[in-house]
DNA sequence: ATTGACAAGTATACGGCGTACACCTAGCGT
DNA sequence: ACGCTAGGTGTACGCCGTATACTTGTCAAT
C-alpha cells in the first residue's frame, strides 16, 4: 500500500521534468532565486537528487537555454530572406520576453548545446537561402549578434532618479530639485529622455522597447540588403 | 616603533585602494575569482574592512564601472559626428578588451552611476553636435546599445567541437568524426565557419573580432546618416 | 596632558550556496 | 533467489556575502 501510494503519487524525476521545473521556478522567482537547493524542494526531493540529471548548474542552465530555443518558431518557408529573418527575430523575441531570466542567462553562456548549433545552423540557412555569399553570411550574423536571440542591452531601462540615488519615492519638490540637477548634468539625457517621454515625469515609460529593437533591426537588415545587392566581399580583390 | 613600522608598511585603506585592487584581482584571476575575502586578503586587511568603503559587492561592481568609464578618452573635438562616435566606441573597445571582465559586469548592472550617466550623455552629445534631431538620436542610441561599450555579443568564440562535447583533446581520427557529424548536422555553420578559417581547424581562431565589430559599426553609422540626410522621423507627419 | 568622539579595522557568526562522497533501496533480468 | 544498477538520500565541506558587536588608533577640544 505505501509502495502504491507512492508511486502514485511521485512520478520520477527526468532530466525534462528537472528542466521544465526550473524554467517555470525561474520564471516565477527570478533567476537569482533558481539555485539547485529551491528546485528540490520543488520537485519535492534532497538537492543531490538532481545530479542524477543534470551535471551541474551550468549544465541545467544549458538545459533552459534548449528548452527556450524550442519555443522558436521554425523558419516560415517561401519567404523572402529578409521577411524570413525578421519574423524568426521577433519569434525569438517573444519566446525571450515570456522568460524574463532568457536575455541574462543567454549571455552567460559559452557553449552551445546542440539545440542552439541548430538554431544557428538553420538562421544561418535563411541567409544563404537568400542568396547571400558565405562570406557576406558570416559578417551579416555577427553584426547581429545578440538579436539573432530578440534582445539587445537595454540602455535605458534604469530607474528614473540619477546616480545610485535612492529606493524612496521622492516629494514633488525634491523631484523637482534632482531634475534640476539632471539637466545641469546631464543635459542630453535629459533632452532624449523628455522627447519621447508621454509623463511629465523624468525618462518616464517614454521608451517603446518593442519599437527600439524592430527600428534597429530594419536598419540593420536594410544595411545587409544593400551590401548584398552590390556583391560585397570582405576580400575585394582576387588575383 | 610598532606603531612607526605598522604605519610605514600599512598605508589605510580607501575607496579608490579597494575599486583598483579589485579592477587587478578581476583582470588577473577572472570575475568569478573576485569575492570580498579574496579581495580583503589580497589588501591585508579582513573581509569586513571592506565594507567601510563600499556599502557591499554591488556597489563593488558598479565602481569597476566607473574605473572603466575613466579610461575611455574623450570625445575628439572639432571632428565630424561619424568620426567622433567611431574614434569614441573604438577607444571604449580598448578599454574594455583591456578588462575581461568588463562585458560581463556591464551587461549585469542595471543602475547607472553618474560616471556613466556622464559617458552616455557625452555620447549623445556627439550626434546633437552633429545635427541629430533628438528624436533620431533617441532611437540611434537605442540600435547602437551595447555597441557604445564597445562590445557585442560575441557568437562563434565557442571551444570547437560540436555540442557540451568535452574537454579532452582528440585524435586525428576523432576529429574527423567530429568534422563528418558537424557537416551532417549544422551545414550552415560548418561553410561559414571554414570559409574564414585560415587553419584547416574547424572553427579555428578564424573569425577577427575587431574586423567583426567594425563591420557591424560601420554599417550602423551608414545607416544613421542616411536617416539624418532624410530628416527621418519616426512620427512622420504632424497635423 | 586628558578625554572622548569618531573613523578604520577586527572577530565572530549566520544562513545560503554548489556539490563530493558514501549509502540505501526498489525493480529487473538472469 | 540474487545481484546489478539507476534513482533517491544523508551528511559534510568549503566557499560565499554580510549583520552585529568589538577594539584601536587619531586628533580636537578641553
Amino acid at each position: 500500500m505505501t509502495q502504491q501510494a507512492e508511486r502514485t503519487r511521485r512520478i520520477p524525476l527526468s532530466r525534462d521534468r528537472v528542466l521544465t521545473a526550473a524554467v517555470a521556478l525561474a520564471d516565477e522567482a527570478g533567476i537569482e532565486a533558481l539555485s539547485m537547493r529551491r528546485l528540490a524542494q520543488r520537485l519535492g526531493v534532497v538537492p543531490m537528487a538532481l545530479y542524477k540529471h543534470v551535471a551541474n548548474k551550468e549544465e541545467l542552465l544549458d538545459g533552459m537555454v534548449d528548452v527556450l530555443v524550442s519555443e522558436i518558431d521554425p523558419p516560415v518557408r517561401g519567404a523572402a530572406w529578409n521577411d524570413a529573418v525578421r519574423l524568426r527575430v521577433l519569434s525569438a523575441r517573444n519566446a525571450l520576453l515570456r522568460h524574463s531570466w532568457a536575455r541574462q542567462v543567454l549571455e552567460s553562456r559559452n557553449n552551445k548545446s546542440p539545440a542552439v548549433l541548430g538554431y544557428m545552423d538553420s538562421f544561418i540557412g535563411m541567409f544563404l537561402a537568400g542568396g547571400f555569399s558565405i562570406d557576406l553570411t558570416h559578417h551579416v550574423m555577427h553584426a547581429l549578434g545578440s538579436r539573432m536571440w530578440g534582445f539587445t542591452q537595454e540602455l535605458f531601462q534604469d530607474s528614473g532618479g540619477g546616480a545610485a540615488a535612492g529606493p524612496a519615492d521622492l516629494g514633488p519638490e525634491a523631484r523637482a530639485a534632482v531634475f534640476r540637477e539632471m539637466a545641469e548634468r546631464y543635459p542630453n539625457i535629459l533632452k532624449v529622455a523628455t522627447v519621447s517621454a508621454h509623463e511629465d515625469s523624468v525618462a518616464g515609460q517614454g521608451c517603446d522597447d518593442q519599437f527600439e529593437f524592430e527600428f534597429a533591426l530594419d536598419l540593420l537588415l536594410a544595411g545587409f540588403e544593400r551590401l548584398h545587392r552590390q556583391h560585397w566581399s570582405s576580400t575585394p580583390a582576387k588575383p
